[in-house]
RNA sequence: GGGCGAUUAGCUCAGCUGGUUAGAGCGCAGUCCUGAUAAGACUGAGGUCCCUGGUUCGAGCCCAGGAUCGCCCA
């Protein structure tokens, strides 16, 4: 016996039970455990930044992180999973920063770094368990007993090892890097922070500068007059830090003599392209052209002379500054010529870093000029702009000036202008291994592969150093120590190397590796002074992608991790917003330190949008709360419309909606099957064990059985292949034919009372089905996939795997597969169809027998499976005779028309010739000529056979469907004997709706009695044995009910009869 | 401003190498069927395949430009 089931089912309370029996099992645990010695299958799980209770994304993309493991664990592979917790970072100071009130982070010192930091530790060390309840509660299965948390001091301590391999072979430089800085606040803006503080229309002026140049320039026409480069600024102050002009290789540029605004001539070099647009269109002329490459290395006079100490860092200050070249010089607006100051603008930076340009600070931090005897100096950068312009207009060095309105980011805290400010910071020198990056980003599968030569390739062409440092507190600190006294550097590779430092002290019983304990730490340095910490932490990009390695901590541990098959890991997945962070820093590191990408597959995820299509956030309040949608429908359900909804890659739109229609569509048809089964099963006292092996199946259970095995077999390679979405969306299809045709067509089979070989090969074959589609269905909604395994299979078979995740994923059987039959059934399906949408047509209802139908297929293979499986169609379309052919011509009339497909290679141009000289043709004859393989004459052209397609036009003596080549009629006609058929069959209805009414069970026999006149309950009488049997009645009674009959009085056929029935 | 992606019915999505009348599900209206069904079948309404050009005998699909939305970067 089976356990009876709900035939209405509530979701959400099964999976609370079954989440039960799997913890209490530890199913998780031995679904692990029992592929001990099996090829491993690896995971890595990108932590999430828990500073914030999990989204609707996260159920994303943890589901999608969820399907792969568990599948290949059914196939046979050992697959450990960890999880992880991303903890780091500035999002979490920012939430302590607020809920405290601060605003810079003077305040955060002044609190105290211990402090704040033990506050960020308590706010993510409280979201974890969040982040647990969930995770459990859709059925990710991962090992959240053991995580890796990235605040550990063990992960710690594994990216100082890290850091120090780097350091070892000179992958760490200081630098600068320049961030978005606020110079009322005193600190960097993130970039999320940036984002929030953009303003359109923003006035800034506009100016056209002289740069004079000293060098003999090869195309410079004998003359006496100045020679000027013209470039273009909206930020006079950075002038003063100017090291170079940048000039676009590729673009042509000119020398013209012109007049200029204060009526002298003058030469001015800058881009042809620009002309007009800069001098307007006339009083100028071209002297000579040339592409910017020319320009390269020419030099000018700078038009302010730095103080020594402003040159902090870069290359050397030449007696001259010199032109360079630069790709990103774009000819929208401007001169085509771009001032570089590498100190305030990060392509400005990197263009100095590749060029070689020294570094030149004329700003402080808090935004004023520094001293340097000119009008501006102490002055803040936008107040000095005036005297700055002044100084060049006096000097003749000011070619013209306007206003311009652009889009500038400013704080969102205090609306103070942002200044991109180049600070101190610590980089990997990644740019050194970008041939490795973009090799190994070869050996990755990229699913959608678009990411792997488009977002994700460009950025790798892109490739810069990595700046690592962060002047932050909650944070990995960086493991390099300083001498005040002699600037030597020494970086730490591990808490017991520190431990043996010279004259080391600081360090305590329980340390913990984070600021401000580190900090504390000092020890001697070889001149004899004391070394102290640098103050940075790294960024927490850092932290993530070292996790292959940290969460083993390695190398302090897990010595073989590299070499033992735990790395690189099979498979990752992460929404799109990661190509530059997690899916770039894991390569990222394993490629820089051992050579070798540390994934091999990927599914990028597109994002979650609201039902408008908006993006979700907090402001609009149209963020989906998980559990809501759990609560209702069942993690099973949102799994389902996950997956299966859109593919992955692509953006989504989200709505509760649509869960229920998913609710509805499959997981409903596929618990109705499952409860038709059940209900059936134990009626009988079915028992699978005693119809193993069935032989000699009907043809209808072969069926399904073939479109099963090949349903096994697809759903085998999309997951293979990474695509859920097709497998899913291939179940749904089978899950439809099953339950509307297989199980429509079967049920009879089911009711019969005695217990013969075609019943039992129907039970056995629904048995299989459903248990198979447990398995198949397992690894994407875990949850009704256990509870139809525990009912159907372990209660029937004790030595089974006690948990559908514990078995072996099907495998197809090829002999089982039938194609002839699946595309003959196909074909059935087609054409019965076409009978009801005929029958429509007509208004004749299908209660009703009608005498012929007249099928019109495509070929004669597809007649011969017609035949064969008549019986299905005569018993759908309740008819008696079925006619096949391939010539419709009782059915309909014929059309004409040219095979473009043929046709259109062969004459081109002609075509439109032929389609017109075919109209004109008689469309019977041409039918019959062709049909019989002549060619055909079409003005001057001669067709093939195969070059007219013929169609047809119904006729009007059947009601008639057609579709796709096939033609589907009906005869109308309806004798007496017919129409009496048709009544007896209208009765039966009405009985057995009567008894559905008055609640009785399936099984109960019943008694009738009716009263009635005319020709119904002569009917009745006449056709008694056949209303007993198919209405469970022991007795048909002509006469008055008894009492407690449930009784209703009926109009058929014009007739009225009263009918009771009695159990 | 740059890069990547998307745009097909009211909604969610298919659509093969360019080929004849662009499909499914949901929703809506109607008819039918039902002894598993919260279901199913059929019919109908619903389409500027984002727009504009181009290539081609032929474009939802290829090319160019543009629009809108999203993401990443400025």
């Amino acid at each position: 016996m089976f356990r009876p089931i709900d035939s209405k089912p509530n979701f959400p309370a099964l999976e609370e039970q079954t989440l039960k029996f799997w913890q209490d099992q530890r199913i998780f645990q031995k679904s692990v455990d029992q592929r001990q010695d099996a090829p491993l299958y690896l995971l890595y799980e990108g932590p999430p930044t828990v500073n914030a209770a999990p989204g609707i994304h996260h159920v994303l993309s943890r589901v999608f992180k969820d399907v792969f493991p568990r599948y290949k664990a059914m196939k046979g592979y050992q697959t450990p999973r960890i999880a992880g917790w991303d903890t780091h970072g500035l999002p979490v100071e920012l939430g302590i920063e607020q809920k405290l009130g601060f605003s810079s982070k003077t305040e955060i010192e002044s609190y105290g770094i211990g402090k704040f930091n033990q506050k960020c530790r308590e706010s993510v060390s409280k979201n974890i368990g969040e982040w647990n309840k969930l995770t459990e509660r859709i059925g990710f299965w991962v090992d959240l007993e053991h995580p890796y948390i990235t605040y550990n001091n063990s992960y710690i301590e594994s990216c100082w090892g890290l850091i120090k391999q780097l350091w070892d072979r000179d992958f760490v430089y200081q630098g600068y890097r320049v961030t978005p800085h606020c110079p009322r606040c005193g600190t960097s803006l993130s970039s999320h922070e940036v984002a929030l503080g953009y303003k359109d229309d923003t006035p800034d002026p506009s100016i056209f500068i002289r740069f004079r140049i000293t060098s003999q320039l090869s195309f410079d026409p004998d003359s006496d007059l100045p020679t000027f480069l013209l470039a273009w600024t909206t930020t006079p102050w950075t002038l003063t830090a100017n090291v170079a002009l940048a000039v676009n290789p590729e673009e042509i540029y000119v020398l013209v003599k012109a007049v200029s605004p204060d009526g002298d001539a003058e030469q001015l070099i800058f881009a042809k392209a620009l002309l007009e647009q800069v001098l307007g269109t006339d009083s100028w002329e071209i002297l000579a052209e040339f592409s910017g490459e020319d320009l390269a290395g020419v030099e000018y006079e700078r038009l302010f002379e730095p103080k020594p100490e402003f040159v902090v860092g870069g290359g050397e200050l030449h007696a001259f500054n010199r032109v360079v070249l630069a790709d990103f010089v774009s000819m929208e607006d401007g001169t085509g010529i771009v001032h570089t100051a590498p100190a305030y603008g990060q392509e400005d930076y990197d263009l100095g870093q590749a060029e070689g340009l020294p570094i030149i600070h004329t700003v402080d931090l808090a935004g004023n000029m520094m001293l340097s005897g000119k009008p501006w100096e102490g002055k803040f950068v936008k107040d000095a702009d005036l005297f700055i312009l002044d100084d060049l207009k006096s000097r003749g060095l000011l070619h013209h000036q306007g206003i311009i309105k652009h889009t500038y980011p400013f704080c969102w805290r205090c609306s103070t202008p942002l200044l991109y400010y180049a600070k101190p910071s610590w980089y990997i020198k990644t740019t050194a291994k970008k041939e490795a990056l973009i090799e190994g980003n070869e050996q990755l599968n990229w699913y959608p592969e678009h990411i792997k030569h488009g977002r994700f390739g460009d950025w790798l062409q892109n490739n810069v150093d990595w700046a690592f440092s962060r002047e932050r507190y909650w944070g990995t600190p960086l493991p390099v120590w300083r001498c005040e006294a002699c600037g030597e550097l020494d970086c730490i590779g591990g808490f017991e190397e520190l431990k043996g430092k010279p004259g080391v002290i600081g360090i305590t019983d329980d340390p913990d590796f984070h600021r401000p304990y580190m900090d504390d730490i000092t020890f001697t340095c070889k001149c004899g002074e004391t070394m102290h910490r640098v103050p940075e932490v790294i960024d927490c990009w850092f932290d993530s992608g070292a996790m292959p390695f940290a969460q083993s901590h390695y190398p302090f541990e897990n010595s073989t991790l590299l070499s033992d098959g735990r790395f690189p890991a099979d498979y990752i997945c992460e929404a799109v917003d990661q190509t530059r962070g997690w899916f770039y820093s894991l390569p990222a590191l394993s490629m820089i330190l051992f050579d070798q990408p540390c994934f091999k597959n990927v599914i990028c995820l597109g994002h979650i949008l609201d039902a408008e299509g908006e993006k979700m956030s907090k402001s609009k309040g149209n963020v989906v709360e998980p559990w809501q949608v759990i609560n209702q429908y069942g993690a099973d359900a949102l799994r389902w419309y996950l997956v299966t909804s859109s593919p992955p890659g692509n953006v989504r739109r989200f709505s509760t909606d649509s869960i229920l229609e998913v609710v509805r569509r499959f997981l409903l048809t596929l618990w109705n099957t499952y409860s038709f089964f059940v209900t059936y099963a134990n009626i009988d006292k079915y028992d699978p064990r005693e119809a193993e092996g069935v032989e000699n199946r009907p043809e209808l259970d072969r069926w399904i059985l073939s479109e099963l095995n090949q349903l096994i077999d697809s759903v085998t390679k999309a997951l293979d292949n990474y695509d859920v979405t097709g497998a899913g969306r291939k179940i749904e299809g089978f899950v439809d034919d099953l339950s509307n045709w297989y199980i429509r067509r079967s049920r009879r089979r089911f009711w019969r009372s005695e217990n013969d070989a075609d019943k039992l090969s129907a039970y056995a074959t629904l048995y299989e089905c459903l248990t198979t589609l447990s398995k198949l269905l397992a690894p994407i909604t875990p949850f009704v996939a256990e509870e139809i395994y525990q009912n159907l299979v372990c209660s029937s078979y004790p030595g089974a795997p006690q948990s559908v995740h514990l078995a072996d994923f099907p495998v197809s059987d090829p002999t089982s597969i039938d194609e002839r039959l699946s595309n003959d059934t196909k074909t059935v399906i087609k054409v019965t169809g076409l009978g009801r949408s005929a029958r429509s047509k007509a208004q004749i209802k299908v209660r009703q027998p009608l005498a012929k139908v007249v099928v019109k297929v495509r070929d004669n293979s597809e007649i011969d499976g017609l035949k064969e499986l008549q019986h299905q169609v005569l018993d759908e379309l309740n008819v008696k005779t079925m006619i096949a052919t391939t010539d419709a011509g009782q059915l309909v009339d014929y059309e004409i028309k040219p095979n473009l497909t043929l046709l259109g290679p062969k004459y081109g141009k002609d075509l439109g010739k032929i389609k017109s000289a075919l109209n004109e043709l008689d469309a019977q004859e041409v039918a019959a000529s062709v049909g019989v393989g002549n060619d055909l004459q079409v003005g001057e052209f001669s067709l093939l056979p195969d070059e007219v397609l013929v169609s047809t036009i119904p006729k009007t003596n059947y009601a008639v469907a057609e579709e796709g080549g096939y033609v589907v009629g009906v005869s109308t006609e309806i004798s007496p004997e017919l129409l009496e058929e048709g009544l007896v069959r209208e009765i039966i209805h009405r009985l057995q709706n009567m008894r559905r009414s008055a609640g009785y069970d399936i099984a109960d026999y019943i008694e009738t009695y009716y009263q009635g006149d005319g020709a119904t309950s002569q009917v009745m009488a006449k056709f008694a044995d056949y209303i007993k049997q198919e209405t469970l009645a022991r007795e048909l009674v002509e006469g008055k009910p008894p009492d407690g009959a449930y009784v209703e009085e009926h109009k058929v056929d014009g007739n009225t009869l009263t009918f009771a029935v009695k159990r």
